[in-house]
DNA sequence: AAAGCGTGGTA
DNA sequence: TTACCAAGCTT
């Protein structure tokens, strides 16, 4: 989101009141040192920042100690193949995330000797460093004098100061009006005070306001229009579309899997061949003029729904045996035992052919886990 | 700079 | 069931 440093701002007076608060109210966290105790490793720090982008705490508390079990530290990361990241990172989505932690892990291994910077112009550069994750770092890893305004900065400002702005305008405003927090000391706990306080009692819906340490302070509390801030932009309906995903099961019981590329949607992580998208709801005509082998039959076998950030998917599943016998279990290609068969098309003959007890070894959408367990239910 | 990019919980 | 929301970043 944005950050802002303290210069020249005038300080708020809930301060004291906020730290004191926090220090009473505090959840302990995996990637949160105790109350008083030594500054948190920054590795942790970042890798529950990025964990934590667009993804709640609860998920966060459950992923977090078992991806940080396998990359133990940074030079564990930067080191590691990117598969074996993203099969860390399968779940959790927005898969980006996974290839800029790699990344940014190699940069700061490899290019900055494994030393961090500790300002947020610095740490800005590295992939996946935004306004609000750099501050974010800073403050909490280096106790750098920054505000970083996340969603639950940016509510809490727009309610004490009334701010008008629709985001993304609003982080800006939201920045300089909460710059009069920041001060030279305990900066990683006022950062993360204003975030729990807006997580915890200055929430979205139904806030706590009998419970909030600063609604002396809260020009929206004292004026009785708590509900109205922040203002939220209207949504957009989000389509609906579709998609036929194939299972293509071989004589051994195994299927086709394929690695999607490593930009756009599901990148880098592992899917049934797809069809292009479609504007409706394919039928079993359509389904057999697309399917990878002609002769073949091929049957519905189910119905997957799906929503994405921005579209609802519906999947229909169909299955068509393959009668081609393979050379190895991972083979890349097919035999051509079965000379009277057509071959797969070239955009089929990429991949891994896997029984379902072998999926665990590749990064899985929980898109394709849903497709895999009916297809363990049909099987 | 508007849009692309996942998922799970909750009302 | 659907819509909204959550410790955002990138192009």
């Amino acid at each position: 989101m944005t950050a802002a440093s303290s210069t020249s701002a005038t300080p708020f007076p809930g301060r004291a009141a906020l730290l004191a608060w926090y220090d009473q109210h505090r959840r302990t966290l995996p990637w949160r040192m105790v109350a008083g105790g030594a500054l948190p490793d920054p590795y942790h720090v970042w890798l529950s920042e990025v964990m934590l982008q667009q993804t709640t705490v609860a998920t966060v508390r459950q992923r977090f100690p078992d991806f940080l079990a396998e990359f133990p530290t940074l030079q564990q990361l930067a080191v590691a193949p990117l598969d074996d990241v993203l099969r860390a990172w399968a779940g959790l989505g927005y898969y980006r995330r996974a290839h800029q932690l790699h990344a940014a892990a190699q940069m700061l291994w490899h290019q900055h000797g494994g030393v961090w910077p500790h300002q947020p112009s610095l740490l800005a550069k590295l992939p996946g460093f935004g306004a609000y994750t750099a501050a974010a770092v800073a403050a909490i890893a280096f106790e750098q004098p920054v505000l970083a305004v996340d969603t639950n900065v940016a509510r809490v400002m727009a309610r004490l100061f009334c701010l008008p702005e629709l985001p993304p305008a609003l982080n800006k405003s939201a920045a300089q009006a909460g710059a009069g927090l920041v001060a030279p000391h305990r900066c990683g706990d006022l950062v993360q005070a204003v975030m729990e306080l807006g997580s915890l009692v200055c929430r979205a819906r139904q806030p706590s306001c009998d419970l909030c340490p600063l609604r002396q302070h809260c020009q929206a509390y004292q004026r009785g229009v708590v509900e109205d801030y922040p203002r939220v932009a209207p949504k957009l309906a989000k389509p609906t579309r579709y998609v036929i995903a194939w299972w293509l099961q071989d004589g051994q019981g195994q299927s086709l899997w394929q690695r999607r590329p490593d930009q756009g949607l599901l990148a880098g992580l592992w899917s049934l061949p797809l069809s292009p998208f479609l504007e409706a709801e394919p039928d079993d005509g359509l389904a057999a003029s697309l399917a990878p082998l002609p002769t073949q039959p091929s049957r519905l076998v189910a119905l997957v729904r799906h929503s994405f950030t921005h579209f609802h998917l519906q999947l229909s599943l169909y299955h068509q045996p393959c009668p081609f016998s393979l050379t190895s279990p991972n083979s890349n290609s097919n035999s051509n035992s079965g000379g009277s068969h057509h071959p797969l098309p070239p955009a089929y003959q990429q991949g891994r052919w896997l029984s379902l007890q072998q999926l665990p070894e590749i990064a899985l959408p929980t898109l394709m886990t849903k497709v895999a367990a009916r297809m363990d239910l049909d099987f």
